[in-house]
DNA sequence: TACATATTTAGATATTTGTCTAAATACCTA
DNA sequence: TAGGTATTTAGACAAATATCTAAATATGTA
C-alpha cells in the first residue's frame, strides 16, 4: 500500500500510466513522451514496476512496458472502507 | 489531484483519516493517538486540508477536525478512467 | 569481432519532506 | 489581568526524492 501510494504520488509516473492505458510501450518510446533524460525515466518504470503498476517483459534489446491496473482495487477498496 | 496524491503518500496522514472516520476529533486528541509530536500532527493535518480531506471548526480553545471523503471521489473516477 | 542501439546502474546534487524544539497566538477562567 | 491549556508558526536538520551526467550491460548487425 505503502509503495503504491508513493508510485502514484508524481505527475510523471501517473501521466505514464495513462500512456501505457493506450498501448504497450518500449522504455525508450516511454522516455520520448517526456521532457525527461531517458536514465529518469528508467528510475520512475521502477518504481512503477516495485508497486507493481506496471509489468515488463524483454523482448530482444527492447524492454516492453504494460499497465497493470489490478493493483488499484486495493486503493479503490481501502477509499471505499473510509467512505463507509 | 497533485495534492490528493501528495496528502495521502504518509502513513500518519492515512492513519488519521482512519481515526477521523470514527468520530471528529480535535487536533490535540488526533496527536495523542501517535507517538509524534503535537506541532508535526498539526503539519500534517495542515497538509490534509489543503487536499480538502478534512475540515476543521475552532470550537473555543479546541479546533475539531472532520474527515471530508468527498475529494477521495476523484481519485476513484482517475482509476476508473484507468482501468476501462 | 567490432560497432551501434536500448536500457539500466552508479554517483552527484538540489529540492522536498517529516520530524523536532522553542516561541507565538488564541482562548478560557479565576 | 494573570496564568493555564490548545494549537499553530518558525526555524533547524536529517532523510528521501527527482533529476542529471557518465559509465556499464545487453542485444543486434555488419
Amino acid at each position: 500500500m505503502n509503495k503504491l501510494f508513493k508510485a502514484l504520488n508524481d505527475q510523471t509516473r501517473r501521466e505514464i500510466l495513462n500512456l501505457l492505458k493506450e498501448k504497450d510501450m518500449t522504455a525508450g518510446e516511454i522516455a520520448e513522451a517526456f521532457n525527461i533524460t531517458k536514465p529518469s525515466i528508467s528510475h520512475h518504470l521502477d518504481i512503477l514496476s516495485q508497486a507493481e503498476l506496471v509489468t515488463s517483459e524483454k523482448k530482444g534489446q527492447f524492454i516492453i512496458y504494460s499497465l497493470n491496473t489490478t493493483v488499484l482495487d486495493d486503493i479503490m477498496q481501502w477509499i471505499i472502507t473510509l467512505k463507509d
